[in-house]
DNA sequence: TATGAATGAGATTTCATTCAT
DNA sequence: AATGAATGAAATCTCATTCAT
């Protein structure tokens, strides 16, 4: 028996509680849906997903996966929350370790190299961020927020090169941070959701040489 | 929704006809329904889109749609094929009207702005088409193919610019074009798709700077 | 797959057409789903009623019913909305046929039996709708406008009677018609409901004359 | 909800002990939850109740709720048992505190006033009581018996003062007390469930004056 | 061709109830 | 006694698709 539809949509909602609230086994229960929910979602993509599938891929009961969802969206934003958790310790969002005085041609071949190399390890997730975005709008603003990092450092440095005189002075920084930085990604994407058959060191450089070369720094030899 | 559809024609259904075998009063409901359906994909999203709906905004009768469409799917693909001949027609896939001789980053900037221009005048749809090729194989292939117009086209120039001795030497055309294109068909979408917030003339002026110096061309004031 | 929730809850309401806009096999279809229901409710309840029992019974499929009604509620209310009608045209809402001049306790006595009659041949119906008027708004609207007509037309009736200088001037005829009408109608619900053992006649003559009493008319012999 | 609950105690389940067996804190745990029963069906009605919530509002854990009760019926049931206690002990179910000789209308008068203060003073219970009555037999044993103290009481009352020559002999004393009990009890209802517009000094007044008037009693002023 | 009623597979969601700790 | 995680039966509701007219 359903609720009676009390149209004051009143019906507290019993939302799940959050993890810190969990005891060791919920946390742990919580995880295993986690990672099956990003299973499933790679294997059949976010729309085709069924939570009944990733609650027994979790080993869980079907129920089990409304103990700790709302919903199929709100178990993507907690994948996708553990997966910028992941990249970030990875150290994919940093421009370089060591600033100062380097040259920045190397610190940016090393950020795309690493961007690369994540986004290839993660191709299927990222893929699926990328079109969930314009579905969940939860799920778009996370990625607005990822990318803005993005953009912002690059944003940043180029500011910095133009200051430092090292990079064309009549470029804007803003919109020339997001067309760079979108090259890569979209270059990324091309190469993992739609199987362009590209190598990684030579796409590593190729992308250096152009976003220095727009720039107008000055390239070194590899 | 039952699943994305991946079956191959299952049992005899009496498959809709092609356009010329239709009747005159054939060809105009099935006009009707398509743009009925860019109407509603543009409104609700391509997943979202129900197919009641798209027979409601057409003025016909539920079960009418199956008249001259399979799914959801083909109706998508009869839409897009509609804007790409729009787009065709247009100029927008043309790198240049006058080729030879002319001044190339002057070729460049006038087809980097019919190409934002186009494509913030289908937006809406143009971002559907991106989201909906991870999910329809069909209309992923479509777009593969609308997509290698521009990149062979760029990467033909790109080549030809570096036999003129024009462009730089050391670059691999097909990367460079890929990444390039991609830098821009980028922009176009955060532009469009995310409501970042550019200026039209800059937009077209800064793509082009950094495409063109990224190559290497010498930079004409405009 | 389910719509993706769009939190917007637009997503335009699909709800059924009006039976006038139906189809004469439309209008058949669901005047069996209504009969359906009515022996549903009666047999199970209408908390206990499922969805798909009344489907069946109507010897369609499952979703056929969504075809007409939104929700168990709404047939409810079509359920009522018949019953109404067929009250009506039984003569059970009318106090008497041909006012004027005649006898008040006999029409009052005609009026009584005809509401005992009528209650007790859809009693399982009428316990129904009295219970559902507290679980779903719309039944208690429903309910409190068909109480009304008997409590107003008894206000009327009693002031009229104490202009007429039959009745005892000093009660407030919208207290005594509430009580009086509800006497009645308690009267039949303890009598149907909870199996209590009366018998028509003596309940009409007992209740008529307690009524009449209580309004001080002369009693005239039956 | 799955059903109503009509099964005989299917498996062997740890039946709760009955509240004598409990220890101290035992009982402090179920006379919490108790309450807070009563708390959530006022405010989300029976049907509408989880069992969850009243567990939650008693400040248990959701599992400790079967420590005690078997179902939300059984809760509904102490609850009731509790409300019943207080009215016996408020004397909301006495005729009349010293009987004997005194003038009947003053203490029908009298009882009318207890009865409504009483029950609006509980009136969302009491309407939940009634239409629980319904669904779940026990509760609707529970009601009736209630119900027959004051039915019982009243039938004595017009027996007795028929003997003494003070009440219209030719009534039947059983049909009138059912009669105008339940004018007095849906009078109650009418005002609290349904929020029609009464004074309690008035009402006390009219409903006194009608019974007593059907009655044939001598009306006595005030 | 057009219509729109009928169908039913399929997915979601709720919560009473159990049970290991 | 108390806890709260796990379970899964049950019901709802949606819509693509079919089909008789």
């Amino acid at each position: 028996m359903p609720r009676i539809r009390s149209d004051a949509a009143a019906v507290a909602a019993p939302s799940p509680r959050p993890p810190e609230q969990l005891s060791e086994r919920g946390r742990r229960t919580r995880q295993a849906l986690i990672e099956a929910a990003r299973r499933v979602f790679e294997r059949d993509g976010f729309i085709s997903a069924r939570i009944t599938d990733i609650a027994e891929e979790a080993g869980a009961a079907h129920g089990t996966f409304y103990t700790y969802f709302d919903s199929k969206e709100a178990a993507l934003q907690a994948v996708i929350g553990q997966l910028e958790a992941e990249l970030l310790g990875s150290g994919a969002a940093q421009y370089t370790g060591r600033r100062g005085g380097r040259d920045p041609v190397a610190a940016l071949r090393e950020a795309n190299r690493r961007y690369l190399v994540t986004y290839q390890a993660n191709s299927k997730l990222m893929v699926i961020w990328e079109n969930a975005a314009t579905l969940v709008p939860e799920i778009g603003d996370l990625l607005r927020a990822a990318k803005s990092a993005f953009v912002d450092r690059a944003e940043k440095s180029i500011r910095g090169l133009q200051e430092a005189g090292l990079a064309e002075p009549s470029l804007d920084p803003r919109y020339a941070a997001h067309a760079l930085t979108g090259m890569v990604s979209r270059f990324a994407y091309t190469w993992c959701a739609q199987g362009e058959n590209f190598e990684l060191d030579k796409a590593v450089d190729e992308l250096t040489a152009l976003w220095a070369r727009a720039l107008g720094l000055p390239l070194t030899p590899t």
